[in-house]
Parts: C-alpha cells; sequence; structure tokens
DNA sequence: CTCGTTATTTAGCAAGCGATAATATAGACT
DNA sequence: AGTCTATATTATCGCTTGCTAAATAACGAG
C-alpha cells in the first residue's frame, strides 16, 4: 500500500505540454501556459472571447491572468506576437535560391515547408482574426513577404523563363503574378482552417499540381508580361488605374 | 413669412437612398434601413458589434432595432441572407459554356463579373467573419460552388485542353486544381478588403495575366492530371491520405 | 378637430464582462 | 516545524450590453 501511495506521490505534473497544470507554477511556466492556453482559444472564438472562459479552460480562476497580464489587450498582443513571430524561416529564401535545383523542387519543397510552419489552424485563424479588427499587423506580416520572398520568387522565375535581368528591378505587376499562386494555396488552408471544409486532395499534392501549372504557364506567360510592363513603365498612368473604388 | 414656413414644410425627407432618415418610416423602409445599416456596421466592426452602436450610426434608438428584429441574432442572420443570397448570377454558368467565344474570353469575363459582386468590403468581410464564427454558411456557399460553377469549369477546361470525356465524372483533383486559380483571385479580393492593403494592380489586369498563365499551363499539365488520377482511380486508398491532420 | 393606431422614445432591468482589492495557501528556506 | 514570500483564490466593483415595459408622439380616418 505505501508503494501505491509511492507511485501516486511521484507521479509528476508534467509541466512539459503546458496542459492543465494544478498547484503553484514557476511564473514562466504559468506564463507560457496562459499564452498557449490564449492562442487555442481566442483561434477558435475570436478576441471577443472571454477571460473567464479562458481561465475555465485552463484550470484557474480568472483574475489570475491579470497577474501575469496587465489586461486583456496585453494578452491578445501577446498572443499575436507569439503566433506571427518566430515561424518565417530566413532559409526558405536561401532554398528558393538555391539553383543546383530545379525551380519546380524548390517551389514545392517550400511550400512543403511554409505550409507545415503557417498553414495550421490557429495561425490562419488568428491571422484573419488579426486581419478583420485592424489590419496593421497583417499589413506588416505582407510587407515582409513583399519584401522577402516575392522579389526572390520573381527574379527566380525570370531566370527560370530565360529573361534574366538582374539591374531591372522586380515591378508590382511581377510580384502580383506571383500572388497568383500563392493565394491559390493560402485559400486551400483557409478553407481547411477557417470553412473548416473535409479536404478530399491533400494538400502536397494540390501545390505540386499548381506549380507545375504556374511554371508550365509561366515560360509563355512571364514573359509577355515583362514585355508588357517595360513598355507602359515610366509612362503616364493610364486608363489602368488601381484598384476599383466602389 | 408664411411662404417660407412652407417651403420649410414641404422638404421631403428623401427616403430613397435608406440614408439617415428622421421622422416616423413605414415599416418596410424602416426594415431595409435597418438591415442596410446593420450590413455597413457588422461588416466594418463584425458581429460582436453592439446594437446601441448601429443604433446611433442609423440615428434611431436602439430599443426600435427590437421592433424589427425579435433580437440580435434575427438580425444577422438577416444580414447573412441578405449579402449572400441574390448576389450569385446563375447567368454565369451560361457564359461559362458559351463556345462561341474563346474560353479565355469567357474567364475573363466571368471574373469581371464575379468581382463585381463579390469581391467588395461588405461581402469579403461579412463572408470571413461567417466563416470564422461558425462555418455553416460558407459552407453552403462553397457547396454551390461545387456543384454549379467547378464542374462546369472543368468540363470546360477539358475541352479547351482538348481531352473531353463527356462521360467521365469530374474529379475531386479536377476541381481542387481549378481552386488555385479561383483562390489567386479570391486572396486578392482579401488583401484588398481585409487587410486593406493598397492594390498598386488593378484587378482585372491581374486577373487577365493570371487566367493566360493558367490556361498556357493548363495544355500541359491537365491532360496530366487526368491521367494521373484515373491511373489511381477506383484503387484503394493509398498513401496520400487526405489533408494532413495536425 | 378628434380619436385611435402604431412608430418611436424614455427609463430601466439583469446578466455579462473586464478589472481590482483583500484574503488564503502552497512551497522554499532556515 | 516555523516563517516568509509570492502564487493563487474569493469577493466585488463599475461599466457594458442585450432586451423589455411603459410612455410619447406622429400620422390617418371619420
Amino acid at each position: 500500500m505505501s508503494a501505491l501511495k509511492n507511485v501516486k506521490r511521484v507521479a509528476k505534473p508534467a509541466a512539459d505540454t503546458a496542459a492543465k497544470v494544478k498547484g503553484r507554477l514557476a511564473p514562466g511556466d504559468r506564463e507560457k501556459q496562459i499564452v498557449d492556453g490564449a492562442i487555442a482559444y481566442f483561434s477558435e472564438v475570436g478576441f471577443s472571447g472571454q477571460t473567464r472562459e479562458l481561465s475555465k479552460r485552463l484550470g484557474i480562476t480568472q483574475p489570475l491572468l491579470y497577474r501575469y497580464f496587465s489586461n486583456k489587450q496585453a494578452l491578445v498582443d501577446r498572443v499575436y506576437e507569439t503566433v506571427f513571430e518566430g515561424r518565417w524561416n530566413q532559409a526558405w529564401i536561401d532554398l528558393l535560391q538555391d539553383r543546383s535545383l530545379p525551380l519546380r523542387e524548390r517551389l514545392i519543397e517550400f511550400y512543403r515547408q511554409y505550409s507545415i510552419a503557417t498553414y495550421r489552424p490557429d495561425w490562419i485563424r488568428i491571422y484573419m482574426y488579426a486581419g478583420l479588427s485592424g489590419p496593421v499587423l497583417n499589413q506588416r506580416y505582407i510587407k515582409l513577404i513583399r519584401r522577402e520572398l516575392l522579389p526572390v520568387y520573381c527574379t527566380e522565375l525570370r531566370h527560370y523563363c530565360g529573361v534574366d535581368d538582374v539591374a531591372r528591378p522586380v515591378s508590382d505587376e511581377e510580384m502580383e503574378f506571383v500572388w497568383s499562386l500563392h493565394g491559390g494555396m493560402f485559400y486551400y488552408a483557409v478553407r481547411h482552417h477557417v470553412y473548416k471544409l473535409r479536404m478530399t486532395v491533400d494538400f502536397m499534392t494540390k501545390a505540386t499540381y499548381a506549380i507545375d501549372n504556374f511554371l508550365a504557364g509561366a515560360k509563355t506567360t512571364y514573359p509577355k508580361l515583362l514585355a508588357a510592363v517595360s513598355s507602359t513603365a515610366n509612362l503616364p498612368p493610364q486608363k489602368s488605374r488601381g484598384a476599383r473604388s466602389r
């Protein structure tokens, strides 16, 4: 019997996975547990979710949240930065530029890694919630993509199509061209994690076909795009005004 | 002086645009005004927006809302159905099937019309809010697209690629292939209306390039896809499981 | 003009929610 | 074991928010 008791007593709280842990915790652990729980909770119900419900899920009392975060907004901000920061991997850029591999293989590998990092329920949903409640964060992320990813993407695409021109800056039209592929990928994740559709085609299968189709078309379309853009560059803005203003 | 008074008295409330109208209104007019205001308000702040703020924007008192809608949810539901119903145009399907026009022109015209109908701030934002708070409505809309649009899309694509097989049902892989194009279009609208980015390339310009690229690639990719699918059809589910479950 | 109908407003309740102060207790150290 | 400190809980405040009942006033009919 004493042996049994011993077993029970020795059973560790297993604080590593940040699952419902009872008893007193070191501030760092508790904080992490709260943030993780907040990510799960807010990604599910949105940032209008209540602190009481969150604390209930965490197995703690609601005022305890305020020991770790001065107010709800501070917790929300922490969720934002935890989700969006640190999931970007600069190595992706190197991968995309590695010309020892065919561009097709680079793109497939990129989307394999990128989808694992960001096409997940918490990321996608928090990303959409963030965008709807105020576009600042998303604009910052898009800016990152426009700065780090798209120019490399376009440069490699030029090389692939045999129309390299290192000196020529990457135009908005070229980047928008690439957005079409990227948006198709992203929308898969939206259908999956926002609309919660049962996806009948595996993401990488879809991605591979999309990449193949994109590259096959680009061989003829991308040079045309480049030619069209250069012929209208530095000209006074023509009839094709920016976005429709409705 | 009596003439002046007369002028003042004759001044009409101009009830046509449903803008802030003072005075008593016919129930139908008031209801329409509330719904229109609710669409504008909720699309801006989300469905957690308060009825008091909505009524203030409408220039009416808050309890008046409850004369026209039994509760907030009823108003929200009304917003949903008003936005999502009636913007779908079955004529688009006929347009896509009109083989007297090249497929390219049909697709360009389709996206011109489709974007005018749905790629607008209220539609896109309410669509995203709806998806995040409960996927039922979006699933219904996606179902409509999968039923009405995608099969036609794929059939025309088969014809375009010279691989018609009317008897063969359209596979999930083919529809997913088309989603890649469609998603790229949709994501443009998301960047515009959710992230509120200043779009530097006009939608139709982008759409035209995306369509050209899609069709140019499809000539070679789509037949391959069809071949790959048919070779694995009616076989026990292979390693390529559905969607990643993470 | 009067009167009845009903659109609209005024006043207010009850529950929900973020946040705070006071109290209790777990765990480390001597 | 006793003590101290920081973690965690209890109790509660003040404001918000969905919603309701009673009072008011605009419009049409006779």
